[in-house]
DNA sequence: TATTGAACAAATCGTTAAATAGTTCAGAGA
DNA sequence: TCTCTGAACTATTTAACGATTTGTTCAATA
């Protein structure tokens, strides 16, 4: 790794954890200078602005997200199990990053139910292949009933999104998780072309 | 009805326009008592204060779209029927009901994904049995899985808050409204205790 | 290429006074 | 007794002000 992609690394991992301790807000690019042993002038050399820091590292960080969650999917094979990989190692990931969880609390809005004012629209837009990716090969398979991907993969997106916002927007951290569960299991029943009479 | 009764009435008809057109804020005790011909001294006669106008307004519109959705629905049989009355009469009837559109819009707080933060609890929880008895009714009948009715009703109605929020306080109207067909048949599917292969 | 530090620009904060809006209440019809 | 008025009162909002902090630029430098 170039000196360079090691001095962002470094000023992404600084900058992540003020932004998660104090928010936005209350971050000076002095505080991230000082961090980083430097004056806030040079920090202006790796980013446009304090905007542009904060968006990049938040990107940064929603990246690692993103390729932890696919990483543990394509471990598997059978698209039912990749579905459920995919939706409990997503909140496995998030359940243990701190930092990144005090980020989501701290700013509601990095999570939008409305693709059209989403800053960070192209990870997750890219986030959302990896469902896409599994309906399509459920239903290759004739696995999955032939849903409308396009929508669906919309639709378990801001299921997605809503968990996120009830679980660490609004803290409501106690019916959440059997909710979540019960809701996987509803959503992979009504994915499946056929499935037999077997209740849990 | 009582003359109270037509007041209150009248009254919660003109402050729902009101505050349907200019929001909260900019609607004034004046301008309500003003377009009830009364002085503004006297509204407080049948409320509280302006907090208390606008809770009770809301509720009363709110009301009216339960008892609309929950009539439709009583004029069912089939528990999956019910189901799919239940979500449609509640798009329709919003889409039809352009001032309680209007404060949606101008007031997104009204719908919120955190049950404790929720200024309609009580409004809303009525809402929720709508659901839960349908649940009831189709396990009951054995048409539907044995779901976790509590926690199932719960993520229904996150669902629904959902699409509202998508639809009408972010603006999303191109691609919500399939996605939410898409999503009420997935559903459906997910209830079944069995089905057939009969893709659509 | 990477960094400094001073200079400059923009945003925020604390305070103030004036205007507006919300609330109370004694008293007056019906 | 119930409904209402209107004036008095209180609370909130707004605009303006300078002081201060913070974000941004850039010529000089290693």
């Amino acid at each position: 790794m170039n000196p360079k992609d090691m001095k962002y690394r470094e000023l992404f991992s600084v900058s992540l954890e003020l932004f998660a301790l104090f928010g936005y807000k209350k971050t000076t690019v002095q505080d991230v200078a000082d961090r980083l042993g430097m004056t806030k002038g040079n920090l202006y050399f790796y980013v446009k602005n304090k905007q542009d820091l904060y968006l990049k590292t938040i990107t940064h960080a929603l990246s690692s997200w993103r390729d932890s969650v696919k990483q543990a999917v394509d471990r598997e094979n059978d698209p039912v199990d990749k579905f459920r990989t995919m939706a409990l190692k997503s909140v496995d990931y998030i359940e243990n990053n701190t930092m990144l969880r005090q980020i989501l609390m701290k700013d509601p809005s990095i999570f939008t139910l409305s693709p059209s004012e989403d800053r960070f629209y192209d990870i997750n837009q890219s986030a959302m292949t990896i469902i896409q990716e599994i309906l399509n090969q459920g239903i290759g398979e004739k696995r999955f009933y032939p849903v409308d991907v396009e929508h669906v993969t919309q639709y378990f997106f801001s299921i997605y999104v809503m968990f996120l916002i009830k679980t660490y927007v609004k803290s409501d951290t106690s019916s959440s998780r059997t909710m979540f569960l019960e809701a996987l299991e509803l959503n992979i029943r009504g994915l499946l072309l056929t499935h037999g009479v077997t209740p849990a």
